[in-house]
DNA sequence: AAGTGGTCTAGACCACTAC
DNA sequence: TAGTGGTCTAGACCACTTA
C-alpha cells in the first residue's frame, strides 16, 4: 500500500478522468478537505504539492485550489550540460576569438528583425575547432545588446563564452533559449575558414538567449561544416 | 523577511559557496539538524525539499542527506506542445500514410546500429504536407520494435502519429527523446516526393523515443526540404 | 541490525489577496 | 476584511536501506 497522500493524489486524478471533477472546479479549502477525508491537513498539503508540481492544480491564497489540467503535464527537460551542447560548446572544442567590434543594427541582417532593441550591438566573432585539429568546424557570431556591454575583458582573458561572461558580469542567468536550425549555402569567407567549397550547404543555428523577463541576452549565429558537426538534442521527463 | 525555511535554504547555499560545506559532504540527520538550528523538523524538511528539487541535495534513507552540487542546477524544459514540434508534427500539417510493412533489421541501415533489439520491426512510411499544399515538405519513416506491434488499425483509422498510437494502445508514455540533426543529399525517391533535384541537401532528423526504463519505443527518420522547413527548439527554465 | 528519511497527526498563527 | 493558503511546531511510528 502506497503512502496515504499518494492515494489521495490518485483518487483526485481519477475523479478528474472519470468526470466527477472537471477543469476549472475549485476544491474545498485544505482544512475542510482534510476533515472530509479524515486525514490531517499536512497530508492533504503533500498531496496537493504533488498535484501542483505536475501541473494539475493551481493554488492561490484566498482564491483556493483549482483544477487546471486533466492529466499530469509532462515536462521534458534538458540538464545544464546540454545547454552548452545546445550552443555547440563541446568540452573538447576550443573557441578562437577573432574580433570584438561594435555594430549598428542596420549593418547586420540578423539584427534587422530585432525590433525594439538598441541600435548598437557588440559583435563577438570567432570560430570553433576540435582540440587536436587545426581547421575550424564552425564559425560563430554573437551579438550582445548595448545593455550588456563591457564584457570584453572577460572574453579576452578567460575561457568564458559570451553568455557565461554576461552571467558573471551582470549576475543574471539564462532562463530561456530558442534555436532555429536551417541549411544555408556557405559564403566565401566561411568556406575559407572551414576549408569548404563556396556554396556548400552548411548547418546554421540561430540561437537567442534570454534572461529574466524575456530580456534578450545574446543572439548567436553559428554555421557548421555538416560533415564534422551534427546537432544532438536529448530531453527527458522531469 | 522571507520564510524561515527559505532562510535555511540560502544559508546552506551560502555555506556551500563559501567553502564551509563541500560537494560530497553529508548533512546531519534531519532531526539533529533541526535541533541544532532551533527549528522543527518539518521546517528543515521544507528547506531540504527545496534544495533537493533544485538538485543541490540528495536524500537517501539510512545514508543521509548529501550535497551533490555547488549551485542550483537549472533545468531547461520544453512543454508537451513542443514535443510534437520536436517531432515536426505541426498542427497545420497533414501526414500522408504510404505503407506499413514489416522489415528485418538487416534490411534498413538505420536499424543496423540498434543492437540488442528485436530482429523484426514495423516500418511506417509516409510524408508530411502543409495544409493547403500538395507537395510534401518532408518524408518520414518510423520503426517500431516488435514488442509494440499491433498498432496498425489505430494508424489507419485515426489521426494518431505512431508514438500517440503506442501510448494509447500500450498505456505508456514517452519519457525521453533524442534527436540528431544532420545534412544529407536526398535520394531519387525523396527528391521526387518533395519536388527537389536529386542530390539537394536536405535536413535529416533522426529521433528516438523511449518509454519508462529507457525502453525504445520508436525510431524515426525524417528528411525535410530545407527551403520549406526549419527546426525550431524552445526551452525555458522550470 | 539500526539509523535514516518518509509519513502522518493535531494543533497554531500569519500574510496576503480576492471578494 | 475575512477566508485562504503559507508557514511552523512538537510530537509519533514506520519502512527501508545501507553500514
Amino acid at each position: 500500500m502506497s503512502a496515504l497522500y499518494r492515494q489521495i493524489c490518485e483518487q483526485i486524478l481519477q475523479q478528474i478522468s472519470s468526470g466527477e471533477r472537471k477543469v476549472g472546479d475549485r476544491l474545498a479549502p485544505e482544512s475542510e478537505f482534510a476533515s472530509e477525508m479524515g486525514v490531517s491537513r499536512s497530508t492533504i498539503r503533500m498531496a496537493f504539492n504533488e498535484l501542483e508540481s505536475i501541473g494539475v492544480l493551481r493554488r492561490r491564497k484566498r482564491a483556493g485550489t483549482e483544477i487546471i489540467a486533466t492529466k499530469p503535464q509532462p515536462k521534458f527537460s534538458m540538464s545544464t550540460s546540454s545547454i552548452n551542447e545546445l550552443l555547440s560548446i563541446g568540452h573538447d572544442t576550443e573557441f578562437q576569438l577573432e574580433s570584438i567590434t561594435t555594430v549598428h543594427s542596420s549593418d547586420v541582417s540578423s539584427l534587422r528583425d530585432q525590433h525594439s532593441e538598441t541600435d548598437f550591438w557588440l559583435e563577438v566573432s570567432g570560430s570553433r575547432t576540435m582540440k587536436n585539429e587545426s581547421t575550424p568546424f564552425g564559425i560563430n557570431q554573437v551579438y550582445v545588446p548595448a545593455r550588456f556591454a563591457g564584457i570584453e575583458p572577460l572574453l579576452e582573458s578567460t575561457d568564458f563564452s559570451v553568455f557565461q561572461a554576461i552571467e558573471q558580469a551582470f549576475n543574471v542567468s539564462v532562463c530561456r533559449v530558442t534555436q532555429l536550425t536551417s541549411i544555408v549555402q556557405c559564403s566565401e569567407k566561411d568556406a575559407h575558414t572551414m576549408g569548404l567549397k563556396v556554396g556548400t550547404s552548411v548547418l546554421q543555428i540561430d540561437a537567442t538567449l534570454y534572461v529574466q523577463e524575456d530580456t534578450l541576452m545574446e543572439l548567436s549565429v553559428a554555421r557548421f561544416d555538416p560533415s564534422r558537426f551534427n546537432l544532438y538534442t536529448d530531453v527527458a521527463i522531469k
